[in-house]
RNA sequence: GGUGGGUUGGCCGAGAGGCGAGGCAACGGACUGCAAAUCCGUGUACACGGGUUCAAAUCCCGUACCCACCUCCA
């Protein structure tokens, strides 16, 4: 079977058929860097992920693009607010949408353009369109440009909008413009805005508008044409709606295939600052580990909207440490010293393969799970090493392989960890020691006290057959 | 007004005409000194009302409710 992927433009699945043979080209518009990120931003960053992970692993080459807008009415506002220079806010918001990344183990793009480095493409562009008769220069002497929507005949077709059924602008500024629907390409710089926060141009100064940047960049790295491009769903319009228009009207074919991902609510609504529900990833992984975050977000179809709740949350955590129990059983966990090869199961390949069933994928590893349990149990050890090793493959492909050395945590907390738990092991040694020569000894009354001991001080003692475990509770 | 999506068991979450995806929880059993972990088993779930069909959660018609986008949004 080939891979099959949900197109938005043309509302179905279809095979992906790459533009260049084994190579794949994909954009994913990133975040504007104003604020700290949530889990829902995250999504569009995972979903990509898994996507370049099943391309690669298909045997495909993957150029993966996603791009930062570092400039932007909101940056301002709220550099502006906090005292702080607009490029400041970007670059501190910048490291902390890495940090995020890198938590949730998503692996980092071929190249992530940034949008204030690529003026003078999008300066380019907007030449072209102008020349080619569907751009112009504001009619009021501002250096504002804007995109003619009438001049583009096909305007709409992404998301199936005539644009005499569209809601002109209410809050957008109107002046100079031919068409309340035609979107700025490049915005004239203001008074009271910092004079860093602009760039020369043939209309006077000003910086990019929203739209003109993934064009520009998009087409500088990935080429006119390109296989997928992608974002969460409330960019279609007007995002990628004008992105397509104007580069198509530039004679751009763009992208081949549309990729969008739900949201993640809470309480029902949106994620938002203003509604005070955001779910700031920093705050989510106190409450559980990065992998297990991942692991609760890729259990669902990146199509389908999820409400977030920390129950849910919480019971993924626990399903995900029953797929990592098994492979510590068998020796196959974090600190594993080799990877055995294995094939990824049939219907887990044709799940990653149906528009990335990662739900339908999941529930693979489950299932093979539990046959590793099953055969372990009955001490078949080779063959249930091999399904163990069929599970690490299946993990792997999803970002969730424990001993991924991302899952690594970096910096002191982490080496403090450690070093407590080294020293609660040592101190455990001896009362362990004590209740197992109590067992041995049937004085079940004194191991088991030892056992209460141990767990009113928050540390559960599990017996297995090679002796006793224990964790925190 | 235009465009698109949704409503599935105690909870989460797939599926898209015919065998109950999977997880969490619960209950029973095996194992265990007792537990834990693991395994085995246990559920008459598809918003509502009609219809089509041998067969509908799935298709059609209608109704209700929810959500998203319509130039700030992941």
């Amino acid at each position: 079977m080939t891979f099959r992927l949900y197109d938005t433009a043309t509302r179905g699945v279809r095979d992906f058929v790459p533009l260049v043979e084994g190579h794949a080209g994909l954009y994913l518009c990133g975040l504007t860097v104003q604020s700290e990120p949530h889990v829902g931003h995250l999504r569009s960053g995972i979903n990509f992920d898994v996507l370049q992970r099943w391309l690669r692993h298909r045997g495909f080459e993957v150029t993966f693009i996603r791009n930062v807008t570092d400039i932007d009415d909101k940056i301002l506002a709220k550099a502006a607010e906090q005292g702080l220079p607009w490029y400041a806010l970007a670059s501190a918001m910048k490291r902390e949408l890495d940090a995020a990344y890198a938590a949730l183990n998503v692996a980092p793009p071929t190249y992530e353009p940034a949008a204030t480095g690529h003026v003078p493409e999008m300066l380019e562009l907007i030449a072209e369109l102008i020349e080619r008769g569907h751009a112009y220069a504001a009619e009021d002497g501002s250096a504002d440009v804007y995109f003619d929507v009438r001049s583009w005949p096909s305007y709409g077709e992404l998301t199936r909008q005539g644009i005499d059924d569209m809601e002109a602008a209410g809050d957008a500024d109107p002046r100079g413009k031919r068409d309340p629907r035609d979107f700025a390409l490049w915005k004239s710089a203001k008074d009271g805005e910092p004079s860093t926060a602009s760039w020369p141009s043939p209309w006077g100064r000003g910086r990019p508008g929203w739209h003109i940047e993934c064009s520009a960049m998009a087409g500088k790295y990935l080429g006119p044409a390109f296989d997928v491009h992608g974002g969460g769903v409330d960019l279609r319009f007007p995002h990628h709606e004008n992105e397509q228009a104007q580069s198509r009207a530039a004679g751009r074919p763009f992208a081949t295939y549309w990729m969008h991902n739900a949201w993640i609510t809470t309480a029902g609504e949106k994620m938002s600052k203003s509604l005070g529900n955001s779910l700031v990833v920093s705050e989510v992984l106190e409450r559980v580990r990065g992998i297990e975050l991942r692991f609760y977000m890729v259990a669902s179809h990146y199509r389908s909207h999820v409400e977030f709740s920390t129950e849910a949350l919480e019971d993924a955590a626990v399903g995900f440490r029953r797929v990592e129990q098994l492979l510590d059983r068998l020796g196959l966990g974090a600190d594993r010293e080799e990877t055995p090869t294995a094939e990824l199961p049939a219907a887990y390949v044709e799940a990653l393969d149906d528009d990335l069933g990662t739900p339908a994928a999941v529930a693979v590893l489950h299932d093979t799970v539990r046959e590793a349990n099953r055969l372990a149990d009955a001490g078949d050890h080779d063959r249930a090493r091999e399904r163990g090793a069929a599970v690490v493959a299946m993990l792997d492909v999803l970002g969730l392989d424990p001993a991924d050395p991302a899952w690594r945590a970096s910096g002191g907390a982490a080496d403090r960890e450690a070093a407590l738990t080294s020293a609660l092991d040592s101190l455990l040694g001896a009362l362990l020691a004590e209740r197992d020569a109590a067992r041995a000894s049937k004085d079940f009354a004194t191991a088991d006290t030892i056992r209460d001991r141990v767990k009113a001080a928050g540390i559960e003692v599990e017996d297995t057959p090679d002796g006793p475990r224990w964790s925190l509770t």
